[in-house]
DNA sequence: CGGATGGTATACAATTAGTACAATGATACA
DNA sequence: TGTATCATTGTACTAATTGTATACCATCCG
């Protein structure tokens, strides 16, 4: 497909690991805008033909940022970058996102037809196959997926 | 053709495959009733180019829906909207949906850090009363994408 | 030696894409 | 009117692409 032709870049010299140097570029990539949300990233093993590394190394630097909630791997697909608002934009905006989203969830629910008790209903009666992840403490959050 | 100009739209951070979220969105919109008994759905080939993917992967998700009596293909006609669905089938079905617009909204409540609390919470919050104003549709939302 | 770490090889599963084909309907023309 | 032709539509089967899982090997360091 289309997947962009970033340039990604290795230091055979450097003392961190191939997965790792992926890893912190992406992030930076990310951190700079430079990779929007939704685009894709070269695949496994595109990526480590450009890199000359075997694809089960960047497979491992994917999951690390799937693990981290910076992209979304999808068996099939191919990998995207998740939207990920920095700390303050993320303060900032979170509030008002929640209303939107609930406000939202109220909208489609009530367009077919339930009540709001409903759709709390549903809500707590979906809990239970862990969609969501209730930790408290959220510095690594780390939202589960699979 | 007069092919109603539905927009779908598809979100590839999703999990789900792209055939699910056109199936999913058609099963909404015939829950909502925004798609009647008789509409023309576009051809997989249309709604295949409108949404950049491949044309067999319209008709994989236009094949579930047959299979599931929600729509009715027609090899060289189209595929339209079945008869009016009996109350069982639709109320299953608006069933399914808000159990898929009650997981949305969990995960995205829980990207952001939410807790399921804290999504029960804002529900409540929007309507303390308990009832759902019903004719108030603003989709200015910038969150939601799905 | 022996574990830990980093990279690799191989087989696999899920999803999407390619290709050829059959059914339908519109159109042109005898 | 009849029919030949062709574009459009969905179908079927296969291939290609993509990430995953598991085991394996090499190196470093105690």
């Amino acid at each position: 497909m289309k997947t962009q032709n970033f340039q990604f870049v290795l230091d055979m010299r450097s003392e961190a690991p191939i997965y790792v140097q992926i890893v912190e570029q992406v992030r930076q990539r990310v951190a700079t805008g430079e990779l929007q949300p939704g685009d894709q990233l070269p695949t496994v093993r595109q990526m480590a033909t450009d890199l000359r590394v075997n694809f089960n190394t960047v497979a491992r630097a994917y999951r690390l940022l799937d693990e981290a909630g910076l992209i979304s791997t999808q068996q099939g697909r191919g990998t995207y970058i998740w939207e990920v608002p920095t700390e303050e934009t993320l303060k900032q905006l979170k509030k008002k996102s929640l209303e939107e989203l609930a406000r939202n969830y109220l909208d489609e629910a009530s367009r077919l037809g339930y009540s709001l008790e409903d759709a709390l209903e549903e809500l707590k009666h979906i809990h239970p196959d862990g969609s969501i992840a209730n930790d408290e403490n959220q510095e690594d959050t780390q939202f589960d997926e699979k």
